[in-house]
DNA sequence: CTTGAACCTACAGTCGCTGTAGATCGTATC
DNA sequence: GATACGATCTACAGCGACTGTAGGTTCAAG
């Protein structure tokens, strides 16, 4: 049975060592067994719950989802609607964030591409930014926004 | 020449009345005048400097490059190569963040769309979770990559 | 003059980590 | 066995950009 001290953890999953830590604390994932010395020892259950960790969060999923997630995971009833929601809300998070994004990639291309560089007079990057009227579209953002950034 | 509370501001701006107090500690906005008993009251020149911290909040700048361009829309110089700058390197940043959040929809949208609602074995969202190898591409982010999302 | 919404300060909490300090542990080499 | 040195340990502070709370004060309308 192979064991795994905490940095052969981060080398496998590309996550940090402190991270890891981090993740226990929180109660994502169970304390390991110790040695004698006080240092962790993993095995490949825990390998494993990991690298399902990591790529959850990889996709965005929040730290708050991905401990429902492993519950389901854990304890796999034949309803994995549950499952499916949290996706879907995920994915709706995410296309909204396009969306917000494109537009915004809109803007800035208009105000880099201005080719009137050392040019006297205006500068379009600080007129586009003062003037609401001068965006292409409305782009209110939603309350929440700034974390869709 | 018209008065607002902050309250007003907030209302004109779409940015909360703490988030302009904030900003005043954070130095981005200079701090207004004040009726006797101590609230805030600010002029036009200072809607229109809120107006545009919050436009360029929205473009996904952050606070310390809005800082910068703040001080080149004061004091305009004939040079605003430093403003396009700011806008490049934004639109670049813009650029990364919208390809990630592709890949990770397609990815989305392959486990939330698979339809095998109650299916008795495996759910499939936490199969893709479980199993990196299920997934269409290397979508492996950069070391810096949360921040991004 | 009274009511009640708006405003004030100060500070703790959010999310998901990251970085630090200072001590201890484990393993390879002599 | 001794030594060296990297890996690991705990505990806690800090990041960005806010948000929320408590407990008090002020303003404007009726």
């Amino acid at each position: 049975m192979k064991e795994y001290s905490i940095g052969q953890m981060s080398r496998h999953t590309g996550v940090k060592a402190t991270t890891i830590r981090y993740y226990e604390n929180r109660g994502l994932i169970p304390s390991p067994a110790r040695t004698r010395g006080g240092q962790r020892r993993y095995d490949e259950a825990a390998l494993e719950r990991l690298a399902f960790l990591r790529h959850a969060r990889e996709l965005g999923f929040g730290l708050d989802d991905i401990a429902d997630l492993m519950a389901l995971a854990e304890a796999p009833s034949e309803d994995c609607e549950p499952a499916h929601e949290i996706a879907r809300k995920q994915l709706a998070a995410v296309d909204r964030r396009l969306t917000i994004l494109a537009q915004l990639r809109e803007e800035l291309v208009r105000m880099a591409d201005a080719d009137d560089p050392g040019h006297a007079g205006k500068c379009r990057v600080i007129e586009v930014l003062g003037d609401h009227r001068l965006c292409i579209g409305a782009h209110d953002l939603p309350d929440d926004a700034s974390q869709m950034l």
